[in-house]
RNA sequence: CGCGGGGUGGAGCAGCCCGGUAGCACGUCAGGCUCAUAACCUGAAGGUCGCAGGUUCAAAUCCUGCCCCCGCAACCA
């Protein structure tokens, strides 16, 4: 499908910008920006955006309790949402808001495109409507008590009917589903896309896309009185960010379709059935793919801030340390499928992945080369099978990755480096070079370089999911910063080279007293 | 008949779509090594793969029925 492997354009949902970020909102922008960096350093051109979704009743609330207006409000709530980005050390490219010049008209420009189409008409809207819950309701959802009706919330509804425009979202569902059928791929995990393709098959009414309660969004063009629906403004941000509605600048050119949408499995609706029917009916291309993650469950909880048990990404980082946190939520949870976190499994993970399989074997191969080997990379001889064997299934990674990765198959990548990891210590084990330092002093430099070889290949590779650490591994190998790049993976190592003291790059886990939780 | 997810050695998972020696890592026990971050390597114990039927030469894997757990109001990835 795509037709060019050069350029790759992700992107996370805006986030409402009324909430407080937490270790939801790190966990999506986290997936993209390994996705981000993996794809810089395999030599494409990346646009990565995240954001925020500014608009809507809800804000319009919040500013006038905070006795702000709107603009000002959300101009300093979305702050942070930048700041998360800041101590996650997400690497996005943008930052959209909604509330910009450019995504209005942007948004505006596919209203008109959809009006020209034919494909929305003014019509209007009645139902049960629930002030407080800010939602209609279907008479099947209703309880009547005392002659009135209450939301299943509890709360009284009350008889609203308003003009509105109608999307057709009903003539879609045919070529929704031989869209799906077309690119199987469009909608992972596969599981999901059951979900909505069995939706989509149960029938599809016309989407109101305007509402006249409220006054916080971008207005119809030429009809004021009607705030457009929160989701048309929301979802045209992937579109603004590349230049929509200059279809010719050269950023739509390169970037539109996305690669891919990332997406929490609650909004995957709005990414996966309006989004490309909005797309087609204004004749744009619709994304390539939409993946829905799962939910991190604290302890088998849905965090929730009702339960008081959100996690904040600060509070992990500063407890755990950035790249472990990257690391942890990544490994240890397929992506797609809902996960547990805790301590217990954040500690196992850091000391046994990080610390005692990568760092000590990184550590114990440094130490060997600063003391044997004058501090420089060795010479290596002629190569025996298993030399070969290690460095092969070290070869093989680049490729491996590209297929995981490429798939949102975090863990799975993941995994594939730590096998190898597995097989470097053994290796050491087998090879004994503190044997063949008395024994064969020629020997141990070949089996300490391609050692070294190996770790240069694995460092490289898990860059993106922990820039930091993992830079200062390679800072210990004496790799500038170009030979970072995944073409340079066919660059070995030039004995000779002055390497530094080498230092832990993972250290272990300490439980404090009390500290455990 | 509401919908969805799930039940695999001690906690956690993979395998199930495309049937054919039950795998991963953690923990436990024993041994080895001593280069290394009390790390590394080897081996062992531990599972009637929720239950009951069915299909098949063969089922964790396909089919049927049943039991149990979780989520499905809202904030919210």
């Amino acid at each position: 499908m795509p037709s060019d492997q050069a350029r790759y354009y992700v992107t996370t949902p805006i986030y409402y910008v009324n909430d407080v970020p937490h270790i939801g909102h790190a966990y999506c922008t986290l997936a993209c920006d390994v996705l981000a960096r993996f794809m810089r350093l395999d030599g494409r051109e990346v646009r990565f955006l995240t954001g925020t979704d500014e608009h809507g009743q809800k804000v319009e609330k919040a500013a006038l309790a905070a006795g702000e207006t709107p603009q000002a409000f959300t101009d300093k709530v979305s702050q942070n949402f930048r700041q998360m980005a800041g101590v996650m050390n997400f690497s996005n490219d943008d930052f959209i808001r909604t509330t910009e010049p450019r995504h209005y008209k942007s948004v505006q420009a596919l209203w008109q495109r959809l009006v020209d189409a034919g494909e929305i008409y003014l019509g209007s809207y009645a139902g049960w409507y629930s002030v407080g819950d800010e939602a209609f309701h279907t008479e099947s959802e209703l309880t009547l008590r005392d002659g009135k009706r209450y939301a299943p919330s509890g709360k009284e509804v009350e008889w609203v009917e308003e003009p509105s425009y109608f999307f057709k979202l009903s003539e879609w569902q045919d070529r929704l589903l031989a869209f799906y059928e077309a690119n199987p791929d469009f909608i992972l995990p596969e599981t999901r896309k059951n979900e909505v393709v069995s939706f989509v098959k149960g029938g599809l009414k016309d989407l109101s896309v305007s509402r006249t309660t409220f006054k916080w969004g971008i207005p119809v063009p030429g009809d004021p009185d009607h705030i457009m629906y929160v989701w048309l403004d929301a979802l045209t941000n992937y579109i603004t960010a590349v230049g929509f509605p200059d279809e010719d600048c050269p950023d739509y050119r390169t970037f539109w379709p996305a690669n891919v949408h990332v997406v929490g499995k609650d909004i995957l609706r709005f990414h996966a059935v309006y989004w490309p029917a909005f797309l087609m009916a204004a004749g744009l291309e619709p994304p390539q793919r939409v993946f829905a993650h799962g939910w991190l469950l604290n302890k088998g909880e849905k965090m929730s801030k009702s339960l008081g048990n959100v996690v904040r990404p600060d509070d992990l980082v500063e407890r755990y340390g950035l790249d472990q946190v990257r690391y942890y939520l990544l490994r240890e949870i397929p992506f797609g499928a809902d996960g547990y976190i805790s301590h217990e499994t954040m500690v196992t993970r850091i000391n046994s992945d990080l610390a005692n399989d990568f760092g000590n074997l990184a550590q114990r191969v440094l130490s060997m080369i600063h003391k044997n080997c004058a501090a420089q990379v060795p010479q290596p001889g002629a190569l025996t099978a298993a030399d070969e064997a290690l460095l092969s299934k070290a070869r093989a990674l680049h490729g491996s990755l590209r297929e995981e990765f490429g798939k949102q198959a975090f863990n799975r990548g993941l995994e594939a480096i730590w096998t190898v990891v597995g097989d470097a210590n053994r290796y050491v084990d087998e090879q004994a070079p503190w044997v063949l330092r008395k024994s064969d002093p020629e020997r141990m430099q070949t089996v300490l370089y391609v050692l070294a070889e190996v770790i240069r290949r694995l460092a490289i590779l898990t860059q993106p999911v922990m820039p930091d650490s993992i830079g200062r591994m390679l800072d210990l190998l004496a790799v500038s910063e170009e030979a970072r790049q995944f073409s340079a993976l066919e660059t070995p190592l030039v004995p000779g080279t002055a390497l530094p003291k080498p230092e832990g790059v993972f250290p272990r886990f300490a439980e404090v007293e009390g500290d455990a939780a």
